[in-house]
DNA sequence: TCTGGGGTCCTAGGACCC
DNA sequence: TCTGGGGTCCTAGGACCC
């Protein structure tokens, strides 16, 4: 199993059509005003030298970084970058492709030298796009998607059941793909605080502490274990949402109302593209400063636009707390799976 | 310092039914 | 009078990933 990752994917996008930036700290997110409530997408390596990461308010971004130049997200462009580099993978010899995002991806493929048909696939991947990537090779999927990040920037690394106690044991359980600061933190409680002691954890104290199913998972994750093939085949969304943070709290009923409509409409365009009905609502409200509660409805089915629009409007009237500022107002719409996709699931960050 | 947007899946508790 | 056990559905919240 190969694991693919473009490098600093957006921002050498936004490089390619700007040479003169090249060599710049470059930093891309919301619409590139730092005046604005956004937050950093991607940095380039020039510009992390000076702190600057993913998910930075853009405000914060701009005070580390004065000299950087600061780009707007150009959605359409990433994709079609994205697509070019998938295609190329899809085009390598044996490869079965399995997309995680916008710059990732799995690639799956038998080989007698997995390091000598990554070279082969980075020089594919940078002659048709000019981009760099990192190629991780692993014996899972985990393995082969933790390996990336050893082998970065445009390099390889090989992670298998062979290395992964000397490579990943001593290192914090927050390096797995899966535990995040919160998990992390739970898990040291139990002195737990290293892959290896995650690997070696009892399992009715991870399960006591995270339930039947996410705990044994975690301990799976501490041995690199977990599934071995690459799946192909198509991705069906459960569901679609967008979501707006106002730049300006909204606080008159009327204004709350028009942001809900053009959610509602944007939201069924989404769902109306793929011609499925609609089965339940997830009303999404951030009221200020930060405070953020989800209301969900589930709904008689109907591809009827102004119907769900009707819903939408009963759901919000029931739940939203009248009088209080608005920061964010977000919607989602949940569609029916079609029957062979609904199979039970093994705890899922993509590739199980 | 002030915190985006689009996704997925799991857990827990209550309602309801047999 | 003092209160089973299991299953399913629904809602709210949490956590994670890119």
């Amino acid at each position: 199993m190969l694991h693919v990752d473009l490098d600093q994917f957006i921002a050498a996008v936004e490089v390619l059509r700007r040479p003169e930036l090249a060599g710049r700290p470059v930093i891309v997110g919301g619409r590139g005003d730092p005046t604005e409530r956004a937050v950093v997408s991607t940095a380039s390596y020039e510009a992390r030298e000076f702190g600057v990461g993913s998910g930075m308010p853009l405000r914060i971004a701009a005070r580390k970084a004065p000299d950087a130049v600061i780009l707007p997200v150009d959605a359409a462009e990433y994709t079609a970058a994205s697509e070019q580099v998938m295609a190329t993978l899809r085009a390598l010899p044996g490869a079965t492709v399995q997309v995680l995002g916008w710059d990732e991806a799995f690639v799956g493929v038998v080989t007698d030298d997995p390091e000598a048909y990554a070279g082969d696939l980075q020089r594919a991947v940078l002659e048709r796009t000019r981009l760099h990537c990192s190629v991780g090779i692993g014996d899972t999927l985990v393995r082969a998607k933790i390996a990336t990040g050893f082998g970065k920037p445009a390099g390889i690394f090989r992670l298998t059941g062979e290395n992964w106690d000397e490579v990943m044991g001593y290192r914090p359980t927050i390096e797995l793909w899966g535990v995040g600061s919160k998990i992390a933190r739970r898990l040291a409680a139990h002195g737990i605080t290293t892959v290896s002691s995650l690997a070696d954890a009892d399992p009715a104290v991870l399960a006591a502490e995270f339930g039947p199913r996410m705990g044994p998972w975690y301990r799976q994750l501490g041995r690199g274990e977990g599934a071995r093939v690459v799946d192909d085949t198509p991705w069906i969304a459960r569901g679609h949402s967008r979501e707006t943070t106002f730049q300006q709290d909204l606080e008159d009923p009327a204004n709350i109302e028009s942001a809900l409509r053009e959610l509602a409409e944007r939201v069924l365009d989404d769902v109306a593209a793929e011609g499925r009905p609609v089965i339940g609502l997830t009303l999404k409200v951030r009221y200020a400063p930060f405070f953020t509660k989800t209301y969900q409805r589930r709904i008689p089915e109907t591809s009827d636009r102004a119907d769900v629009v009707g819903r939408v409007m009963g759901l919000a009237a029931d739940r939203i707390e009248a009088g209080r500022a608005i920061r964010l107002l977000g919607l989602r719409a949940e569609m029916p799976m079609p029957d062979d996709a609904r199979e039970g699931h093994t705890p899922t960050r993509s590739g199980w």
